[in-house]
DNA sequence: TCTGGGGTCCTAGGACCC
DNA sequence: TCTGGGGTCCTAGGACCC
């Protein structure tokens, strides 16, 4: 039988903003999405509070400040060097590693035989982290990824497992299923959730005993696997070798609402630049590029406009310039004067590897220099910061639509100079 | 009173995840 | 005044084909 484990930082990004300040040990901590929009992570003196995940920031403001709770803009260099750092940690203690999210990774442990094996494993990794990484993760083992999932609520959930549980023993599974209600399951939103009440299943446990024929009358075959995960017969294998990405979006809400077209070409431009690099990063090459815009939703008496456009590229590419000159020009044929945009954004598609779509005509000696530019461009970019080079339409300016980030901790980990000082 | 049927491909929209 | 961003998968329905 299988036997996985879930390892989960908890409250991954405030835990990372407290690790390099221990004065806010005990203090209430949120993390703010981008645009200091919405509460994206809140430590555990934060959630106490009664801060709900998700909800804007103007609704808590004054609720946080009274309490003495500190404040971050979201920190993605910082975080994302952290994650590595917790995964090759994970590397080394396991035979094989899925790294699931930022701060999530699924180990297979198939082969540790005992349970007390099991536990103790859990409290290894946990021990390790610490020490290694400065970070608390919980550890939830089950003989499927669904069961390592619901394990490692529980262990959150319940301070007296210490941060781990496991789900191997039948007895200690039907417990946890029981305890566990059905929305907190792997697969299982609100709208399932309150679908699933109708048919008075409320928990885990009721979710499991529904009849898999039952199921699949009224749900996608995706919950009919979920049931089945639960129930402890694996659908969802271990998978190591991350899948090849579909598609990459770039997108972001603006600091204040753009008007004008300048400003729009330029925040597009900047979009389709970054998803380029990423584009390269993964080494494929875009089939089809996408615009969209975005007014703003929630100023009603405001004129609405949500277009979005889509252009095939007679070549698959990776040059930023091709793609570049795409975007731009969906985005004008897109923009409306007289509106108020609030967020745009740029999708890449049809991702394949380079190459693939032979173009008779393909001019080879050309496609060869565009390649080393890009690879020029991005070692420039990678050594002195992505503003180093810049195409024309970017501007890099101090313009309007740029996020703000007011509460942005410093890059403790990946600027010399902003390394702490100990001492 | 009237109807073909089955396969494939594509897209949009909805649901989920963190 | 202030409401994130980046992904995946599934399904239904339409177009098209034989």
């Amino acid at each position: 039988m299988p036997v996985y484990a879930l390892v989960d930082v908890n409250s991954f990004y405030a835990s990372a903003e407290r690790l390099f300040r221990p004065d806010l040990v005990g203090r209430p901590v949120v993390v703010l999405s981008n645009n200091d929009g919405c509460i994206v992570a809140r430590s555990a003196e934060a959630k106490a509070l009664g801060v709900p995940m998700g909800e804007p920031y103007f609704r808590v403001r004054d609720c946080l400040r009274a309490a003495g709770a500190a404040v971050f803009s979201s920190n993605y260099a910082l975080y994302a060097d952290l994650s590595s750092r917790v995964m090759r940690t994970l590397e080394a203690l396991a035979p094989a590693v899925e790294i699931y999210s930022i701060d999530e990774a699924f180990l297979d442990l198939t082969g540790l035989d005992t349970l007390t094996d099991t536990e103790r494993f859990g409290q290894e990794v946990r021990a390790r982290i610490r020490g290694d990484v400065g970070l608390p993760v919980c550890v939830g083992i089950g003989p499927t990824k669904t069961l390592a999932k619901l394990a490692n609520h529980a262990a959150k959930q319940d301070p007296e497992r210490h941060g781990v549980a496991c789900l191997r023993d039948p007895a200690a599974r039907a417990r946890a299923l029981r305890a566990t209600p059905v929305n907190a399951v792997w697969g299982v939103g609100q709208r399932l959730a309150d679908r699933l009440a109708e048919l008075g299943v409320h928990t885990a446990e009721d979710l499991a005993n529904l009849s898999p024929r039952r199921i699949r009358q009224h749900f996608p075959v995706t919950l009919a696997r979920t049931a089945e995960e639960l129930r402890g017969c694996a659908c969802h294998d271990l998978e190591s070798e991350p899948a090849p990405r579909q598609q990459i979006v770039c997108s972001r809400t603006f600091g204040t609402p753009v008007r004008d077209e300048p400003a729009l070409r330029e925040a597009v431009a900047d979009y389709a630049v970054r998803a380029a690099e990423r584009l390269r990063e993964t080494g494929q090459h875009a089939a089809a590029l996408s615009v969209f815009l975005r007014t703003d939703p929630h100023r009603t008496a405001e004129p609405q406009h949500m277009p979005t456009a889509t252009r095939r590229l007679t070549i698959a590419t990776d040059d930023t310039r091709d793609l570049l000159a795409v975007a731009l020009r969906i985005a004008e044929e897109l923009w409306r004067p007289g509106h108020a945009y609030i967020k745009a954004g740029v999708m890449l598609g049809e991702l394949q590897a380079p190459g693939i779509s032979g173009d008779l005509f393909a001019d080879d000696a050309a496609r060869a220099r565009s390649a080393d530019l890009m690879q020029a461009v991005d070692a420039i970019n990678r050594r002195h910061g992505r503003a180093a080079v810049t195409y024309g339409v970017q501007r890099r300016g101090r313009a309007e639509w740029r996020m703000r980030r007011d509460y942005l901790s410093p890059a403790y980990t990946t600027r010399w100079t902003d390394l702490p000082v100990v001492g």
